[in-house]
RNA sequence: GCCCCUGUAGCUCAAUGGAUAGAGUAAGUCUCUUCUAAGGACCUGAUGCAGGUUCGAUUCCUGCCAGGGGCACCA
């Protein structure tokens, strides 16, 4: 059947005698004027006279109740009621795939996201990555897209050098990742009146690169005290993510890459580094260092190669934050000069704003003062259980649901100051206000015995029940408009908003008590599908939804 | 110095060419013998500055001011 807006898109391009992308619809803010307007008469530069001419050529179809000429040329339309009692029984019967489209049937979509540093903490900046990676994953999945999630882990460069290097001056042969941690602070501290250890360091991962035994064992072990301490986040959170290809995993392929650049000379040697330049920036990107050793740009270039042969992708997305900006820019241009994407494949890098400290200014490893995610969720579920959450299960997805929410909430390129009382708030527009929501929808439809039942087309609707019909058909709207423009705070806005009108209606009016069976069926009806979409909508953010709270 | 992003209510954020700029929070007043008060109702309050494009600009362009991030051997 398609989206309302797209039938009634046709409809209003036939009557114009236009095409339908040439147009706009839109939804009126002030809601009385209708469900939806089109600037149709004001794009012909026909103002209100064409368009009270295609105001009465569209009046009498189907979809529409009523259509009015507003202002220089809008026109105004409102929806049969029939519209909406339809979408009342799409939602209940599609269920869990309300909301799906096919726009994407047939490509493959890639995205790179969490991408935690070996050796580091799981610090606040990548929860971003993370959780918004894993709403666009949804998103592209439910648009139909074949979607690969990879988790590029950071397990290779130069940093090792200098971890080697403490690990091996301390002689400790077991290490935590704190230990780990505490490391390289250090290093970076001495690094800055003793030049000598950067030297120091840069042998040791030469050493690695060359496969040294002694370096080998060492790196092995930081990649697995690190992980170790990785998964229980990525449980807590309940994300899985599909591959889990590190950057060492392109050792061998980007010996090829170094080669195919320097034979097809778009790689030059400079300083005694090989480095391929990029018009329009002053700095190379960084391929082969002088010292022999490789870079993030030699792996990432491998990487692009390694997706182009393995997936042959249509889309890849990185969800990496906007200080690696011109690495990207860099990059994406690279990797077309060596021919690994093909032309028609869209490269994006999201470039997400980060968490700052309430100083203002960007948390740094290097200097010690980071944020540990993994406080950061313990206190959050320690707060859900404060306001009455009993069991663990519970306060974890209402704890963790508030985190990811109040990052999704964010448009994605801004940055978050990092507060903790705003980073886990548990009620108004927050994530717990909609699995608070939710638990209402089921609590009601779990009191009624009830079945599915049949709508009445002509059921008399109110005020309330009005408000929530003129919102919830919107959804698979909303969900492809999140998709195309990667935006899922777009989402949480509109879940937001239909809780709120359904909380509205539900504080005015009673769904099972009321007499007239008609009535209850209707307003029970409407309360299964504002709960589908809440669930749904929750999911594709990666929230869980409560059937208790 | 150059490049990118941001500037909206006291505070934290929405709205990527439309009509009366939306939420949350904080302050205040109501609201649980009725399906979950983590709720609902009411009440204050905003587009950094200066130009331009347009029938129409928070949105696009130019300049300025302010904040953040980045600028080859870190990732």
């Amino acid at each position: 059947m398609g989206l309302v807006r797209d039938r009634l898109l046709s409809v209003i391009a036939d009557a114009a005698g236009i095409e339908s992308d040439k147009i706009k619809i839109e939804h009126p803010e002030v809601e009385e004027y209708g469900d939806y307007s089109t600037n149709v008469a004001l794009i012909v530069k026909g103002g209100r006279q064409v368009a009270e001419e295609i105001a009465a050529k569209i009046k009498s179809d189907d979809l529409i109740e009523q259509v009015n000429v507003a202002g220089p040329g809008f026109i105004n339309i409102k929806l049969n009621q029939k519209v909406f009692i339809d979408t009342l029984i799409d939602i209940n019967t599609q269920k869990d795939w309300f909301g799906d489209n096919q726009t994407g049937a047939g490509k493959t979509f890639v995205i790179d996201y969490s991408a935690p540093n070996i050796a580091k903490q799981f610090g606040i900046g990548h929860l971003r990555s993370t959780i918004i990676g894993q709403a666009i994953y949804n998103l592209y999945k439910s648009s139909g897209y074949k979607t690969i999630g990879d988790n590029h882990l950071g397990d290779w460069g130069t940093q090792f050098g200098k971890l080697l290097y403490m690990i091996d001056k301390s002689g400790q042969k077991t290490y935590d990742l704190e230990q780990l941690e505490k490391w390289y602070v250090e290093f970076h501290k001495a690094a800055e009146t003793d030049k000598a250890l950067e030297e120091e360091a840069r042998k040791w991962f030469v050493r690695l690169e060359n496969g040294d035994a002694q370096a080998r064992e060492m790196w092995k072990k930081c990649v697995e005290v690190s992980m170790a301490e990785f998964e229980k986040i990525y449980d807590l959170l309940g994300v899985k993510i599909d591959y889990v290809y590190g950057e060492s995993f392109y050792e061998e392929m980007m010996k090829d890459v170094i080669e195919e650049a320097k034979k097809s000379g778009v790689a030059k040697l400079s300083d005694g580094a090989w480095v391929i330049e990029v018009a329009g920036f002053e700095t190379p990107l960084m391929l082969l260092k002088s010292d022999g050793g490789t870079t993030y740009a030699t792996r990432d270039l491998a990487t692009l190669k390694f997706r182009r042969d393995t997936w042959n992708p249509d889309v890849v997305v990185y969800e990496v934050g906007a200080e690696q900006e011109l690495h990207f820019r860099q990059l994406f241009a690279a990797a077309s000069m060596l021919g690994y994407v093909k032309p028609e494949t869209k490269l994006v890098h999201t470039k997400h704003g980060l968490y700052l400290g309430t100083d203002g200014k960007k948390f740094r490893t290097r200097g010690g003062n980071t944020v540990k995610l993994m406080e950061v969720l313990e206190e959050a579920i320690e707060k859900a259980k404060e306001l009455g959450c009993k069991d663990e299960k519970l306060a974890t997805k209402v704890g963790v649901g508030a985190i990811k929410y109040f990052d999704l909430l964010h448009n994605i390129q801004n940055n978050i100051v990092f507060d903790w009382s705003k980073v886990m708030a548990l009620d108004g527009n927050s994530g717990p206000y909609l699995q608070y929501t939710y638990a209402r929808t089921q609590s009601v439809i779990n009191k009624s015995k009830a079945e599915k039942s049949d709508l009445l087309p002509n059921y008399k609707t109110n005020k309330e029940e009005q408000s929530v019909l003129r919102w919830i058909y919107r959804y698979p709207e909303v969900m492809e408009e999140a998709t195309i423009r990667l935006a899922p705070n777009l989402l949480c806005n509109f879940l937001h908003e239909l809780a709120q009108r359904f909380n509205t209606f539900y504080n005015q009016h009673s769904i099972l008590g009321d007499k007239d069976e008609e009535t209850v069926n209707f307003r029970l009806e409407l309360t299964r599908a504002v709960g589908q979409v809440l669930k749904n909508g929750l999911g594709i953010l990666g929230i869980e939804a409560v059937e208790k709270m």
